[in-house]
DNA sequence: ACGACCGTGTCACTGTGTGGCACGGTTTGC
DNA sequence: GCAAACCGTGCCACACAGTGACACGGTCGT
C-alpha cells in the first residue's frame, strides 16, 4: 500500500516541520516534487492539513489530527484525575510533571506540565521510551505482577540509550524490589545522561498498572538527598490518582 | 488519491470506534472486507494503529495518532499558560472550562477540565463549531478588527444550529459591541438548546485574539444574576492569559 | 450438527498513482 | 540589471499498485 504509506510519512514529516512547502519537504523525504505536491493537496482536500492564510503555499495541520490524537485510548479519564494531582506536584516542587501510559514495551507521554526552572527538560507528548530506560516505566513494571514485568523484559535484547542504562535483568529485577519497597522509580542518566527522574505507578480497579506520575528534571538540580523527599510526593500523589480510578489498598 | 481518502477515513472510524473489528468496520464503512482488512493491516505496520493483546483481531490507535495531533499550531503554548488559568476558572466555578483555537471559520477545543457537577456538558477535543454558535467565538469575533469579523460573518450564510442561534449579522455585529464592552460573551442555547456558555478571548502580543476561554454549564444552572459574576471571572483568566503570551493593554 | 458469523488469503483485471519533464513567477547572487 | 536558481504548478504515457468477488478454515450459538 504504498500511497498510503507515503501518504501518512508526509502527513508525519508536516506535522514536524509545519509550517512547510512543497520544495522543501520533497528534499526532506526523498520524494519527487510532483508525488509530494499531490500528497500535500490530497491530504487538503481531506482536511487534515491546510495551506496557511498568509503563506498560502506552506502547510501545516488542521485541527483534524488534534480530534483523532485525542481518542488515543486510556487518555479520558486518566487524564482527568490526574491533571489536578499533576499541578499540586508541579506547585510543589517547580519541576516538569509528566504523565505516561505503558504501550507494548514502552511507556509513552500522554500529558505533560513544564516546570518554572530556566533550564529544564524537554519533551514531546505522543513520544516514548522503552520501559526499562524510565522512571516511570520502571514504576510501571514494579507494580504489575513479577512474572508479567520478568516477561516483557526478556521478550527482547534490552536497549541502552546511555552507559547508565541498564540492561541486565537480574539486576534490574533487583531493582524493582527496591522500587516495590519505596513506592517510587529514581533513574539518573538512564535515557539521556544529564537528565533524572522520580515515578511512581497509579493503579487501575483490577489493581494493574495504567499510568504512571514521574518528575523529570537536569540530574546535577537532583543530589540523592532529595530523592526520597520527592519520590514520596509523587507516590502520594499517584496513590490518590489509583484512588480516583476505584483502586483500594488490598 | 483513492486509497489513500480510504485509509484516513478508516482510521478516523477506528478512533471512533475502537476496538473495532473488521467485519463490523466493512459494514460502517460500506467497504469490501478484504479492502478493509488491507487497510487496518497497513495502518498497523505503519505504526498508527495496533491490535490488542488479549482480543487480536480488535484493533485500536497507537500513540502515533496522539503525537501528531499534539504538535497542532498553537498547541503548545497558548495550553502552557492557559492550563493554571484554567484550573483556577475550575476551582472557583465548580463549572466545565474550555479553550478553544479559531481555525478558518470555526472555534476548536483544544483543552478542557471537566467540572464537579454530576450534570455536565459532554464535548470533545478537536471537535469544532461555527463562529457564531459559541461563546468563545464571539468572544474571539469581538476582539478582531470589525472588518475582519465582518468578513468572516458575510463570507457564508450563517448556519443555524439550534432555534436560539443568531443568524442575521446585523444583530450579530450589536452583540460583539456588547461584547467588547463587557470583556465577555454569553450565549444561551445557541450551539445545542440546554446549554449556556461564557466566553472571553486571549490576546497574542500583536493584540489579534489567539484563542478563548470559556466556561461551559447547562442553562438551568446560569441564571442572568450570575452572568457578570462569571463573565468577569472569565474576562480576569483570559486577560491574565493574553499577559503571560506577550500581549501590553494599549 | 448445522448455519451464521468471524478473520484470513488468493488472484486476474483495471484504473490509479507515478515521476520525469516543462512552464511561468519570484527571489537570490553577482 | 540580468542570469541563474529557486519556488509552486501542471501535464501525460506507462506500469504497477490497489481493488473486490470469492473461497477457506475456525468458532460461536442454537
Amino acid at each position: 500500500m504504498r500511497s498510503v504509506s507515503v501518504a501518512l510519512a508526509v502527513l508525519e514529516a508536516v506535522a514536524e516541520q509545519q509550517p512547510v512547502g512543497v520544495s522543501e519537504l520533497s528534499r526532506a523525504m526523498q520524494l519527487p516534487k510532483s508525488t509530494t505536491q499531490r500528497m500535500l493537496l490530497t491530504l487538503g482536500q481531506l482536511g487534515w492539513i491546510r495551506a496557511g492564510a498568509e503563506e498560502p503555499t506552506r502547510w501545516s495541520l488542521t485541527s483534524k489530527a488534534l480530534s483523532i490524537g485525542s481518542r488515543h485510548r486510556g487518555d479520558e479519564e486518566i487524564r482527568r484525575v490526574a491533571l489536578p494531582a499533576m499541578h499540586t506536584l508541579s506547585a510543589a516542587t517547580g519541576e516538569t510533571v509528566h504523565l505516561s501510559v505503558p504501550e507494548e514495551r514502552r511507556v509513552v507521554l500522554i500529558e505533560k506540565i513544564e516546570g518554572v526552572h530556566p533550564v529544564r527538560t524537554h519533551t514531546t507528548i505522543g513520544n516514548g521510551a522503552p520501559l526499562h530506560t524510565t522512571a516511570s516505566g520502571k514504576a510501571i513494571l514494579a507494580a504489575m505482577p513479577e512474572a508479567q514485568a520478568r516477561a516483557l523484559l526478556v521478550a527482547v535484547p534490552l536497549e541502552a540509550l546511555t552507559e547508565h542504562t541498564q540492561t541486565d535483568v537480574a539486576a534490574l529485577q533487583e531493582e524493582l524490589v527496591r522500587v516495590r519497597r519505596d513506592g517510587y522509580a529514581v533513574t539518573v542518566g538512564t535515557r539521556h545522561p544529564e537528565i533524572a527522574a522520580v515515578g511512581a505507578a497509579v493503579l487501575g480497579t483490577s489493581g494493574l498498572p495504567v499510568a504512571s506520575l514521574s518528575l523529570s528534571l537536569p540530574a546535577h538540580r537532583f543530589p540523592q538527598p532529595l530523592w526520597s523527599e520527592f519520590g514520596e510526593q509523587v507516590a502520594r500523589a499517584a496513590t490518590e490518582c489509583s484512588r480516583q480510578l476505584g483502586w483500594r489498598p488490598a
